[in-house]
DNA sequence: GCAAGGATATCG
DNA sequence: GATATCCTTGCA
C-alpha cells in the first residue's frame, strides 16, 4: 500500500524535436536520453534551479515524447505530502521568510500538489526517479488507471509557460485539465476551447 | 510584479 | 570554460 495517493488532474503533452517547447528540441542529450527510450518511464528534470517536474515518457521507442504531470488531487497520505512540501519550501524560501519574520501560509489539502513543482515536493519526487517504470507493480512511483466511477470531464487549453517556443507551439491545446478539480495549477482556469 | 536558484545547452 | 535561459513558486 503506497503512503501517498492522488488523482492526476492536469497534464501537458510534449513532442519531439519539432516541438520547440519540448526538451527534446535539442535532440538526444544526456539529460533527455530517457525521453527517447521506451514509454511508461519517468523523466524528472530540475527547473529554475529549485523545482522538480515529473514527466511520463510516451511514444515509440527511439522517438522522443513525454507528458508533464502538472497537478494531482491528493486522495491519501496528505500529512506525508504536507511535510514534503514544507521541507521543499524551507530550502527555497529561507531568505524571504527571514526578512519577513512570518511563517509560510498554510496550504489547504487540495492545493498541496497543485503545480508541477509542488506535486514533486508532495510525493518526494526528484531526478533520481528518472527512468523508473511507472507501470511496473513494484515501482516506488506508479500510475494506475482510475476506476470508471472516478472518471472526470477533461478540457483542453494551451500549455503553460511555453511562450518562448513561439507559434504554433505556444498555442497548441496540449494541456488537459479536469476543470472541476480544486487542485489544478494557476490562478484560475482559462476559457474553455470553442 | 519579481527574485531566487542551479543545471543545461550553446557559444567562444 | 563562461553565460543566457528556463515546462515555477511564494512573497512583495
Amino acid at each position: 500500500m503506497p503512503d501517498r495517493v492522488g488523482r492526476i488532474v492536469e497534464v501537458e503533452a510534449y513532442g519531439d524535436g519539432e516541438d520547440r517547447a519540448s526538451h527534446a528540441r535539442a535532440g538526444r542529450t544526456q539529460r533527455t536520453a530517457v525521453m527517447f527510450g521506451p514509454s511508461g518511464r519517468a523523466y524528472v528534470y530540475l527547473v529554475y534551479g529549485m523545482h522538480n517536474c515529473l514527466n511520463v515518457v510516451t511514444g515509440v521507442d527511439g522517438h522522443a515524447g513525454a507528458v508533464l504531470i502538472r497537478a494531482v488531487e491528493p486522495l491519501a497520505g496528505v500529512e506525508v505530502m504536507r511535510s514534503g512540501v514544507a521541507a521543499a519550501r524551507r530550502l527555497g524560501g529561507m531568505r524571504a521568510r527571514a526578512a519577513s519574520q512570518r511563517a509560510p501560509a498554510a496550504q489547504p489539502d487540495e492545493r498541496l500538489a497543485a503545480g508541477p513543482g509542488r506535486l514533486c515536493a508532495a510525493f518526494g519526487i526528484d531526478r533520481s526517479m528518472t527512468g523508473v517504470d511507472l507501470c511496473a507493480p513494484h515501482s516506488p512511483l506508479r500510475i494506475e488507471p482510475a476506476p470508471a466511477s472516478e472518471l472526470r470531464t477533461v478540457i483542453r487549453t494551451p500549455r503553460i509557460g511555453v511562450a518562448y517556443a513561439g507559434h504554433p507551439w505556444d498555442t497548441v491545446p496540449w494541456r488537459l485539465v479536469v476543470a472541476s478539480s480544486p487542485s489544478i495549477s494557476g490562478p484560475r482556469l482559462p476559457s474553455e476551447p470553442g
